[in-house]
DNA sequence: CGTTCTATTGAGGGAAGTCAACAGTGGTGG
DNA sequence: CCACCACTGTTGACTTCCCTCAATAGAACG
C-alpha cells in the first residue's frame, strides 16, 4: 500500500517536473504527501458537479473523466485524467467542483487533503508555481478541445484525441505513441468528441480501414503516426511538452 | 491618460475581488500597477500563437478574441475578453502564448510587464491566489465552451454564448443582461460557436423571430431572458459568480 | 464615392444524427 | 461452472441539421 502511494506521488511529481523547475527540497515535500487510497468500480461517479470536497484526487490507476451534463442528459466529457494526473487541482482555488468526475474503468485514486496541499504551497513557492502552471496546462488542453469539437470533422476529431492521449501516455511513461492502453468505451470517446457512439464507431472503422490506427478492447495501436498526425491536423505545441520554463524569480 | 489607466486597473481589481478576498493593501498594490497603453484598430492581430512576450494585456476598451487556427485556415475563437479582463494572465506561467489574440473592434489595451506582476505576487500571497483563481475561472469558461460546441445545437449554442456575455457585461458594470454592447461581427460569433457565418445568421434570425433576443450593429437586446436561458440550457454556476471564496489561509 | 466588409437569402448537398436490430463479451450470481 | 444479463461494438436505412456555393443589398471606411 505504501509503495503504491509513493509510486503515484512519484508519477505526479514527474508530471510537474516536466514543465516546472522544482528544487530537490520541493520534490521531497511532494513525495512526503499522504492520502487515502480509494478503489472505484468502472462506470461510477467519483464526484458530482457542485459537490464540495476538501481533498484532491490523484489518479493512481485507471481512467477518470471530467464531464458536464445538459438537462436533456447529453453528456460532454471535458477532460481525461490518466495515472499521475491530479484530476482537480483547480479545486484548491474554487469552493465547489465545476464538473462531475466519473471513473471510466476500474480506478484507484489517492485522495489528498486540500489542507495538506495548501500547507505544502505555503512552504514552497516553487510548488505554487508548479500547481498554477498545471492548471494553465489543463486550460490549454481545454482550449484545444474547443477547437476539436468546433472546427474538426469526425475523422480529424477522433484522430486528434488519439494523438493527444498517445503523447500523454508516452510522456507519463505508460506506453508509447505507437501502442498504449486507453480503457474508454466507444460511448465514452463519443462523449469526449461531441459525436454519437454510432458515428464514433464508424469513424474508428474508417481510421482502421485506412491502416492509420486501431483500437481493440482498450488497446490502441497506431500503425502510421505520421498519417494520424496529418489527418488530425495535430500540433503538440499546446501540450507544453518543451520542458520546464525558466525558474520563477525576479 | 493617467485616469484611463487607473479606471482600467480598477475594473481589473473589481473582477478579481468578485471571486477572491483581497486586503486593502493588496488592492492598493494592484491599482499601483502601470503599463503602456496601446491602441489597436479593428480586425488586427495583437499576438500570434507561439509569440513570446514579457507583458500581459489588460483590455481597457473594446473586445479581444483569443483563437487558434487550423492549417486549413479554419478559425476557432477560444475566449472573448471584455474591458477589465486580463487576456492572458496564464502567460505568467507559460513561456509562450498558447493562442493568438485579435482585436475584434477598435480596442485599447494596457500592457503590463510580467516583471511588475511577478513583483506584485511575490509581495502579496493573496494576489497569487486571485491570479491563479482567475485562470481557474477562465478554464471553467473554456470547459463550458467545449460543452457548447460539443453538445448543443446551433440555436442553443448561440443563445448560450449570449447568456454568458450578458452576465459578464452585467458583472463588469457595462450594461445589463437585457441590453449590452457586443462589438463582434457575425463571422466572429460563428468562429466562437463553431458554426458558419451563414448558419449563424439564420440562427440569429430564429432567435429574433421568436422575440427572444436581437442584435443590431453590436447592440444586443434581450427581449425574454427566461426564454433565452431556457433555449440555451444555461446554468451560470460555471461562471463562479457567487462571491469570494473563503480567504486563503491554513 | 468607390471599395471592402457585413448581413441576408436561396438552393442543393453532405456529414452526422436517429432509430433499430443483432452479435460479441465480460461480469455476476445461482 | 455455467447461464444469464447488461454492456459494448457493429451495421443498415432514413432523416436532419448544418455546410457550401452563390448572389445581392446594406453599411462602414478611407
Amino acid at each position: 500500500v505504501k509503495s503504491i502511494k509513493s509510486a503515484a506521488l512519484r508519477n505526479f511529481a514527474y508530471r510537474l517536473v516536466a514543465r516546472s523547475s522544482l528544487t530537490e527540497n520541493e520534490v521531497g515535500g511532494l513525495l512526503d504527501l499522504d492520502g487515502v487510497l480509494k478503489d472505484v468500480p468502472a462506470r461510477t461517479d467519483i464526484m458530482r458537479q457542485g459537490d464540495n470536497v476538501d481533498y484532491c484526487s490523484l489518479v493512481v490507476d485507471g481512467l477518470v473523466a471530467g464531464f458536464r451534463q445538459r438537462k436533456s442528459g447529453a453528456r460532454q466529457i471535458i477532460q481525461l485524467s490518466i495515472p499521475g494526473d491530479m484530476t482537480d487541482l483547480s479545486l484548491l482555488m474554487s469552493p465547489s467542483s465545476g464538473w462531475g468526475m466519473s471513473a471510466l474503468t476500474r480506478t484507484t485514486v489517492l485522495r489528498i487533503a486540500h489542507a495538506d496541499l495548501r500547507r505544502l504551497i505555503m512552504i514552497h513557492p516553487g510548488i505554487v508555481e508548479a500547481f498554477w502552471r498545471d492548471c494553465v496546462v489543463d486550460a490549454s488542453l481545454l482550449a484545444e478541445w474547443v477547437v476539436n469539437v468546433g472546427r474538426r470533422d469526425a475523422t480529424a476529431r477522433v484522430a486528434h484525441l488519439l494523438c493527444e492521449m498517445a503523447l500523454r501516455y508516452e510522456q507519463a511513461r505508460q506506453g508509447s505513441r505507437r501502442s498504449f492502453t486507453l480503457p474508454a468505451t466507444q460511448p465514452d470517446l463519443a462523449d469526449a468528441t461531441g459525436l454519437t457512439s454510432v458515428h464514433l464507431n464508424r469513424t474508428l472503422a474508417v481510421l482502421r480501414d485506412r491502416a492509420i490506427v486501431s483500437k481493440q478492447a482498450g488497446q490502441v495501436t497506431v500503425h502510421d503516426w505520421g498519417e494520424l498526425v496529418a489527418t488530425a491536423d495535430f500540433n503538440p505545441a499546446y501540450m507544453m511538452l518543451d520542458g520546464p520554463a525558466v525558474p520563477f524569480e525576479l
